[in-house]
DNA sequence: TTGTAAGCGTTATCAA
DNA sequence: TTGATAACGCTTACAA
């Protein structure tokens, strides 16, 4: 009587099948994968070959890590999927690493817990983590020191001495300035994100700069401090253009592009016209920003690089090199123009 | 004469180091540390738990994994980091597998090559993959199926039998249809994404569908089929609005957002206003859809709990369950009404 | 040029 | 209740 047909369990093709079949040592077969060609006679290296080829053998990334200590992968930790503005910086970052035979591991770290979880989890299974998360988190910190995980700070520095790859914002903020100026704007006012928040800060600093270098000064109330949403704009809209007729502004530069349709939106609401009546200018470029109510003016970093720079710099930590500080991507942010300002009344 | 201080290079402790400190042998502490408490005299629990602390052990990923065969992590790709639609999708998996203490693993496949090249570096790092793509790409599946990978889709389906988790469009489809019939229209279009995408063609069957429960009829020319993009909703809105006077829609149903933010836009650069002269319903809710030109209406799925069940589904195949079919998300769509849609002129 | 053997940090199966 | 031992699949000195 036959026996029942057994199914024999799926079993991965190991390193040690592949020798058995080729009549070598498994360390022989890995030594001619890893391409140490030369130093294995061409026939044992057609026969290994051959042998890869029929199992369909494929390494384990588990056991060549674990071997190795290197994972071959880096982690990337990003605040809020919802931000399309990130998805420039990832597709760079992806093709640096493919280039370094590397895969990018995603992560949402929308708060603090999350973002201490994902890097708990994290650690052993990347070499490295890029961390484009702007939220204010020692604790996580705390962690990635602990772990001994290299990691580069993306589009934000915390404190000074961290590795950090930023984008010339202030190239950026002068170029919105001096596009307000150039239309003949004097009186113009920015609604700046929280205090304490890298990007925030430094695109304050640079309006602050760019205003004077036009000569042109800051009366009271006219730099406001919102959240940055578009409920944060609405707020900031709200607060400026109540100000009194002289001090009014006649155009706004947000902190970004969200905040600044929250401006048009309450603008529009107080009955007036954009931008006929009230220039806004954004920051960060975003799907549909052409397409809103008031097609929005704004300022595109080259996010590309940068995420391909953070790449670049963290690879070279992992590769030993002890870095700090910031490093800035050298490409320049250009100002897309489209119907949100316009001369001032 | 003193030696130069030697810098003792970093060692993670293992659980080797953590036996010699609590005076057990390694197994014990394995033994102990995966809850297998009351296999243990609470004195050595003690011991262990002491000698943990003092080390700062925490277990090794890679090792673990290796041993036990799991990975304790899912991959999740999505076509496109710019499409903000499955921002949602990916919350409900996080926090659904964060409850199995497993963490999500995004990669972004843009294309099939780029799909293939993230699923051959994924295996052996997760024990399973969603796959929201809606890119055709044999060469993936055959590639999961080869590896063994236990898979399921989402938002789509390839071939019958495949395990897929998809919302209800049929109902999201009717709700749009029958807004648009409440409000007069008669002629109801249809810009339609390809044939062969597995959403496309429901959306599609469900319109025509839905059409007909409603007693409208369907002249030729009225589905138009357009790339799922603004152009194509461009495309759409030029041939749909070139139509003989008494066969021209005075409604628009596209097959998603921005096929709809196109559609308006052609519409109002050949004169007409939206939704005056012809309203326009879309699919999926974006970021700024409510500050467009038009604010858009739309149908918005539960594609955070999409995104769970999908994550739930995985679960059961990995725990050795054979699934297939269909598994539709109860949570029924709801249907956003904004501008773009009003009684027909 | 190839093989031997140890090791990466766990878990799992026994036996004690 | 604990310990010894052998995996898991690969890499890498070092020896032959």
């Amino acid at each position: 009587m036959a026996e029942p047909e057994s199914v024999v369990p799926y079993r991965r093709a190991t390193i040690r099948d592949v020798a058995r079949l080729a009549g070598v040592h498994p360390s022989t077969v890995s030594r001619v994968l890893n391409g140490d060609d030369r130093r294995a006679v061409a026939s044992t290296r057609q026969l290994i070959r051959q042998a890869v080829e029929t199992l369909g053998w494929k390494p384990s990334t588990l056991a060549r890590s674990l071997s190795t200590g290197r994972a071959h992968a880096l982690g990337f930790l990003i605040p809020n999927l919802r931000n399309p503005a990130y998805a420039a910086m990832i597709s760079g970052a992806d093709q640096a690493a493919s280039e370094l035979d590397t895969m990018v591991l995603l992560a949402e770290a929308r708060d603090e817990d999350r973002a201490t979880r994902h890097v708990e989890q994290l650690v052993g299974r990347v070499d490295g983590l890029v961390v484009a998360s702007a939220i204010r988190n020692t604790k996580m910190f705390d962690l990635l020191e602990a772990e001994r995980l290299p990691y580069v700070l993306l589009n934000r520095r915390a404190q000074p001495g961290l590795p950090a790859v930023i984008g010339d914002d202030e190239a950026g903020v002068s170029l919105a300035v001096d596009h307000l100026v150039g239309l003949g704007h004097r009186r113009i006012a920015h609604i700046r994100g929280p205090v304490g928040i890298d990007t925030a800060d430094r695109r304050c600093a640079a309006f602050e700069a760019a205003m004077s270098r036009n000569g042109l000064d800051l009366p009271p109330g006219i730099v406001f401090t919102a959240e940055q949403s578009e409920s944060g704009g609405i707020e900031g809209a709200r607060h400026l253009l109540s100000l009194p007729k002289g001090a009014r502004p006649t155009a706004v530069f947000a902190v970004n592009l969200l905040v600044a349709v929250g401006g048009v939106a309450e603008a529009r609401a107080q009955g007036l016209e954009v931008p006929r009546d009230v220039s806004f200018v954004g920051f960060d470029d975003w799907p549909l920003a052409d397409r809103l109510e008031v097609p929005m003016t704004t300022v595109r970093m080259p996010s590309e690089e940068m995420g391909r720079a953070a790449v670049a710099l963290l690879q070279e930590q992992i590769d030993g090199a002890t870095l700090s500080g910031d490093h800035l991507v050298p490409i320049q942010p250009i100002l897309v123009v489209r119907s949100s300002t316009s001369p001032p009344p």
